[in-house]
DNA sequence: ACCTGAACACCGTTCAAGT
DNA sequence: ACCTGAACACCGTTCAAGT
C-alpha cells in the first residue's frame, strides 16, 4: 500500500531498535524540549544534540519533522486523564471532568494546541481518548453513531476554546495573567464599548467563566438530544407492543 | 506605552504611505500567496519578490513575519459574511448561517484555521464579526455579558470543528474527498471497531453531518439558557410587582 | 520616508560513506 | 541496522548605506 496520506499512522512501522536511539526516546525528548522552549524553538538539530546525536540521525527513526510532531501530539492525547473511573457518576459529571481535563492538558503543553491545527490527531492515544468518550455517551443512551457525534461535539468545543487562547499566550510569550489580559483587552476593544464593558465584568471573574458557560450550553443541548431520542424510542416500542 | 504584548494591534501605527509599497498591498499579496501555496510556503523573500521588492523592504511596513500573519488572519475574519441582514429571521437561523459562513470561510483559506492557534484574533475585523454576533444574542434577549459569552460559545464550536479538519487536509496535501477519507479512517481505526462502524455510517452522509449535529446541540443549549433567563426575569418582575 | 544588499545565524532534508 | 558529515537550498532578521 502506498502512503498517499502523509501521516506516521498510515505507514508500516520499522521493527524496534536493538541499541542506540529509539523512536520513543526521541519523541520523549521532543516533548521535553517543546515544553521547555515551545514549538518555534524545536529544530531537528537542537533535538539531535540534546540526545547526543547528529541531527540527521533522527531521520532513520522518523521520516521527517512533521512525523515527529504527530508523535509528540499523540503523546499529549495520552496525558488526558480518565474521566469515567467512577461509574456511579452521571454523564454530566463525566463530561465536565473530561472537558476540564482536556483543557488543562492542552494548556499545560501549549504547543500541542497549536499542533492540533497542523497535524492530524489520528494516533493511538487520540483514538483511546475519543473512544472512551464515545463509550460514555453510548452507555448513557446515545444510539449508534450519535455517541460518536456527541463526543465530537464536546471535544470540538474544548478545542475551539483552548486553541485561540493559546494563540494569545503565544503572542504574549507566556501565560497571560488577569491584569495583563485586562490591559490588552481595554486597548484592543476601543471601538466596541459594549464588549469592553463585558470584559470588565468577565475578566475579574477568572478565565474559566467563558469555558463553563459554553460547556454548560453544550451539555444542556446534548442532554436534550438524549431525552428526545429515548422518548422517541419509548414511543416506538410501545407502539409496536400495541400491535 | 511599551508594547509588552507583542501584537500588531497593540502598537502605534505608522502614518500611511505616499508611494511605493503599502501595508495593505503587502497583506493582500500575502493572502494571495497563502491561498495559492499554503502557510509553510510563505516566506518574506518569496513575498518580497512577488511584489517586485527586496525581502527586507517589507520590514519597514511590518515589524516581522508574525505581524504579517496577524494582518492576514484579520483579513479572513473580514470575509465572514453578514448573517443578520434579514432582521425577520430568528436567532436560530441567524446563528446557523453564521456558523456555516465561518466554517466555509476558514475552509476556503485553510491556512487561516491553522493561524488561529498561532496568532491572536484581536484585529478590527475579528472584533466586527464578534460584535455583530454578540449584538444578535443581546437582541434575542441575552442579558449583559451573557450575550458575549454566548457568541463565544458558537464561535468556539465552529473553530473546534474546523481546525482539526484542516490538519487532516494539511497532512493529505489538499481537500480530502469522501473515498480517501474512508480509506484513511478504515486504516487508522483498526483497533476500534465501533468507531469504524460509525465511520461507515457517517462518512457516506457527507462531512457536514458532524458539524450540524454539534451545532444543533449548541443552539439547543443556548436557547435553553435564554428561556431560563427570561423566565427568571419574568418571575422576578412579577414578584416585585406583587410587593 | 522608504528601499536595498550584504551578512548573520540559523533551518529541514538528502545522501554517500562509514560501522 | 543504524549513525555520521558534508552539502544543498533554503529561512527570518539586522543594519549600514543609499535615495
Amino acid at each position: 500500500m502506498t502512503n498517499q496520506f502523509g501521516s506516521v499512522w498510515t505507514r508500516a512501522p520499522r521493527r524496534p531498535r536493538t541499541t542506540g536511539l529509539s523512536r520513543d526516546q526521541i519523541v520523549r525528548a521532543a516533548v521535553t524540549l517543546l515544553d521547555k522552549e515551545g514549538l518555534d524553538a524545536l529544530s531537528m538539530r537542537k533535538l539531535g544534540s540534546e540526545l547526543g546525536a547528529g541531527a540527521t540521525s533522527l531521520y532513520w527513526h522518523v521520516a521527517n519533522k512533521n512525523e515527529l510532531l504527530e508523535l509528540a501530539l499523540d503523546e499529549i492525547w495520552g496525558l488526558v486523564g480518565e474521566a469515567g473511573s467512577d461509574p456511579a457518576a452521571g454523564l454530566r459529571d463525566l463530561l465536565t471532568t473530561y472537558a476540564h481535563n482536556l483543557r488543562a492538558t492542552l494548556l499545560a503543553h501549549p504547543w500541542s494546541a497549536t499542533l492540533i491545527g497542523q497535524v492530524p490527531s489520528i494516533g493511538p492515544q487520540a483514538f483511546r481518548v475519543g473512544d472512551r468518550l464515545r463509550r460514555a455517551f453510548a452507555e448513557a443512551g446515545f444510539q449508534g453513531a450519535d455517541a460518536y457525534l456527541a463526543s465530537g461535539t464536546v471535544t470540538s468545543f474544548v478545542v475551539g476554546q483552548v486553541v485561540p487562547m493559546i494563540a494569545m499566550e503565544h503572542a504574549h510569550g507566556g501565560p497571560v495573567d488577569r491584569e495583563t489580559a485586562m490591559r490588552l483587552l481595554e486597548q484592543v476593544s476601543a471601538d466596541y464599548p459594549e464588549i469592553r464593558a463585558d470584559y470588565r465584568v468577565l475578566v475579574p471573574e477568572g478565565n474559566t467563566l467563558g469555558f463553563d458557560f459554553g460547556l454548560g450550553c453544550v451539555l444542556d443541548g446534548l442532554e436534550a438530544r438524549l431525552r428526545a431520542a429515548t422518548d422517541a424510542g419509548r414511543a416506538a416500542s410501545s407502539a409496536s407492543a400495541r400491535r
